[in-house]
DNA sequence: GGCCGAAATCTAAGCGCTTAGATTTGGGTG
DNA sequence: CACCCAAATCTAAGCGCTTAGATTTCGGCC
């Protein structure tokens, strides 16, 4: 690979100054007409690109944005299994992190920001989001993907916003989210319309914000009918062998609950596998409901009654958040209830 | 923003010259495990977060790949249209490039790579692109998305990988797939299967070199069969209303070909509205069929029968390519025809 | 303590660009 | 031609890091 050419031999080839090339390139309005063209020209003649780093170097910004994310993919063993089950894509992707990745990317497009995109594969990354976070102007995480101390750090030099509804870190901003009352609202649906009394909650009550109040609008609307609160079934998204041992004793004492509302559809999904290997018809021994509203909520069978996050809308939020656009608190943004066939009602899907 | 502790500020707190500090974040192996330790404590204790810009410039390398794209949502006011048919998510996203750009996301992510997401919204946005590449020390761009005369400069510097499955720049690479012949043997089963005799194709056959491909596989397998072959109606993927007008005379002509052969999924779940409000039956009274494979053929009504791309494997297989893993021709990767209900077979989904 | 060799650390130069303030240029006016 | 002013261009300094080769340190041996 031969040395890059650079501003200095574009402005010995234009007979001017290096100034005059970097003003071509990043304030061209001050540059004479004829002098910008012959600029232009040396440049594409030599086959000139700008080197961004020399650039954000000397300038101090990027005019990028990351993205940091954590990977439940840990190694090439699990992966070769999850790849084994293809025909499932729609159950691995796209996911709750997919769409919110997706509103990002839209609203970055649309501001002609680049986009970093960066992720740790072993918990407590320090080095890789701090190598993202070296990288850009401002930074968005996903709940969890990073240690606090290293969001904490990053937040004393750039913006940084964290996904999840609250700031485990000095110094972050969050996008709220109303879960609460999304699942409050579907937990009175089944009460009222369907009549359903005995609740089984399968997921996390307590690991993160949102987590907390999914299981809070669920507990909320229980209470509310008089009805006791159980405590939930221990289950993780992505962790489908820990859904599974959690159904185990449901199935064990044959005894159905009338609903199992689950704290993500990825889990949701997991248990109408488990019921249908069991024999168990769905919702006609037990309804299902899941949250979040990923695509394949609507190809399963029956298509999953679900709580919609407004995914993209977070990803956008987040960069208009992270550019500080939004002063004070933002949201929370609304969740809905979509109704279908696996809490017993007849839908149209 | 204060100023950003550097490694000048580290070396001082540590009692070490700038030079371990750098080697302690970059080759700690060189580091005395004391002076490592007192080095990151320094670090920890200042906040230092490492500027990659100045490492990249002073490296010659930044460590990141980037991914180009081009961008169909060209202004707001088609956006907010496209916002306003939200329940059609699934249509919009994901979407070939979406799965191809996991693709690339997954090998990135497995290589501890960061990948930067950039794209232009004007044609021939040479900028924008050259933006990107000043940034990355590979580039991958879709078919179209930037100006050849452009990737040929980048070229020049750092690898190029297009994707398209042809290099319209000098010194680029591309990743093979055989659209051809999973297009022949989807219509060898449209004419063996379900009798077909009248086709009519939908879409682009000549704009890209996959295009072409796809149409010689239709007129392969039509002309094998002794069957005639007629030009293509205008069409492309993402302009909803081309497809439209070009469906316009088959439909005022009252005379159904057999089945639509479609150039992409997106254009065949368009062909699938016009049918449907015209009030013409699929398959009763003519097939569609699509090709890509995209999420969205699994949720129309009927599923739509088409060609399988290996998406994830062509984003694998580029940043494979550009790290010069592979040297030499890479592929064909295959294609599959994917049977469902549009053309005529009773799938189960 | 001196010598030796390897490991660890340091010095010096420079990567390519930006931009404040200095200098030059160009056009208009008398 | 001289003067003035605004626009255009240039000079000089420096952004924060990397690393080749020079220098120092450390540990082992006699």
């Amino acid at each position: 690979m031969a040395r890059r050419p650079t501003v200095y031999d574009v402005a010995e080839r234009a007979g001017v100054s290096i100034a005059t090339v970097s003003f071509a390139f990043a304030q061209p309005e001050r540059v004479r007409k004829k002098t910008l063209d012959t600029v232009l020209a040396a440049a594409a003649a030599l086959g000139y690109v700008p080197n961004v780093s020399a650039r954000g170097l000397a300038k101090g910004r990027t005019g990028a944005i990351g993205l940091y994310s954590f990977s439940y993919l840990l190694d090439d063993g699990e992966r070769d299994e999850l790849r084994a089950r293809a025909a499932d894509d729609a159950r691995l992707f796209p996911l709750y992190s997919d769409l919110v990745q997706r509103g990002v990317e839209l609203e970055c497009r649309r501001r002609g920001l680049a986009l970093m995109l960066g992720s740790g594969t072993v918990p407590d990354d320090l080095p890789a989001v701090v190598d993202v976070a070296g990288r850009v102007d401002g930074l968005i995480a996903f709940a969890g993907a990073a240690p606090a101390e290293a969001l904490a750090r990053i937040a004393r030099r750039i913006p940084v916003v964290e996904l999840g509804g609250e700031t485990t870190a000095a110094g972050t901003r969050t996008v709220l989210v109303d879960h609460r009352s999304g699942m409050r609202r579907l937990v009175e649906h089944l009460l009222r319309e369907h009549g359903h009394r005995r609740f089984t909650y399968v997921g996390e009550e307590s690991v993160t914000a949102e987590f907390a109040e999914r299981f809070g609008g669920y507990s909320d609307a229980l209470t509310a009918a008089g009805l006791a609160v159980d405590p939930p079934l221990p289950s993780a998204p992505a962790k489908e062998a820990t859904t599974r041992a959690a159904l185990a004793p449901v199935l064990a004492r044959g005894h159905l609950p009338d609903v199992l509302v689950c704290a993500t559809d990825q889990e949701a999904l997991v248990v109408l596998n488990v019921l249908r290997d069991a024999g168990i018809d769905v919702p006609g021994q037990v309804a299902v409901t899941g949250f979040d509203g990923i695509i394949a909520t609507r190809l399963s069978s029956p298509p999953l009654t679900t709580v919609q996050q407004p995914m993209e809308a977070i990803g956008r939020t987040a960069v208009r958040l992270l550019l500080e656009e939004e002063t004070g608190e933002v949201g929370p943004l609304p969740t809905e209830p979509v109704i279908r066939a696996s809490c017993g009602c007849l839908s149209s899907n």
